[in-house]
DNA sequence: CTATATTAGTGGGATGAAGTGGGAAGTCCC
DNA sequence: GGGACTTCCCACTTCATCCCACTAATATAG
């Protein structure tokens, strides 16, 4: 179970160490892609080759299915963590997720979020603002 | 598994590199064709084999498929990889995508799609901004 | 409580491969 | 034979990867 999180640094060459505490449990390779509201999705290589094996039989056919297949599988790279522990973050989901030098992950059950720090403090103030609502819906839904 | 976006340069003599993450994928040998929204199918050998081969299979009536098969079929073409990695795209393949000195190369699972920058630029962003729908879908299909 | 050992996060240099461009050799057509 | 085009090969440049080093934080031992 992933969660917590983390500021770190992304280094000049895009290097991005991994909390301790995840390495364990996303072992040695992991599948980087892009995410949803301006950040990046990182998932250990089981819990990816699900999503895959699912986004493959999408139909191509549907213009709405073959975006979704290019957003997220073309979006996607099979990364190594190094020796130190650390994780490429190639150029363009850089410039995707806006990501700076100091950098938010944060664990999310199976997969890991990576964030702009900014991005990462507004979305979070966003939805505090948004709590009364989301308890709501958490109520409707019987989990809380 | 395909995967992963680069920005590679065709040359004044059409010729183009795949990336190296690609390389042992897709073998010695591709197959090229006409894509959908304007960029190029590039397939390995066997994976074409089997669209050829279910192409084949579409009844002839409906004319929306018969379409379907002659822009694939009658598009392809098979090409050798050089010693350099590198691929020659035919004039008229090239005219098709628009394809300038600039082009991207997508990974999408079974196929490598050959784009214009800016059009994959401008195509990326559209998807973005239909991104809240779309996370619907992979919710409603249990992707994500 | 202090001293020492270990782990975590970060930074930088060196080596090798990937991407790219251009010339030389070979082929086809006029 | 001359010209254009293709194919093969080599060379340059840049960037990714590997390795090591430094610092700070945490853990362990006395």
């Amino acid at each position: 179970m992933l969660i917590g999180e983390y500021l770190h640094t992304l280094d000049s060459k895009k290097r991005l160490s991994l909390p301790a505490k995840f390495r364990k449990e996303v072992g040695k390779r992991v599948v980087i892609t892009r995410g949803l509201d301006t950040c990046l999705f990182m998932f250990p290589l089981a819990a990816w080759k699900n999503i895959a094996e699912k986004l493959q039989q999408l139909p191509i056919g549907g213009a709405d299915t073959r975006g979704m297949s290019r957003f997220l599988l073309s979006g996607a790279v099979e990364t190594e963590v190094d020796g130190a522990g650390r994780i490429l973050i190639p150029e363009y989901l850089k410039e995707f997720a806006e990501l700076r030098s100091r950098v938010v992950l944060a664990g999310v059950s199976d997969r890991v979020e990576i964030w702009n720090e900014k991005t990462w403090e507004e979305y979070k103030r966003r939805i505090e603002k948004g709590a009364d609502q989301m308890a709501q819906t958490l109520g409707d839904l019987g989990i809380l």
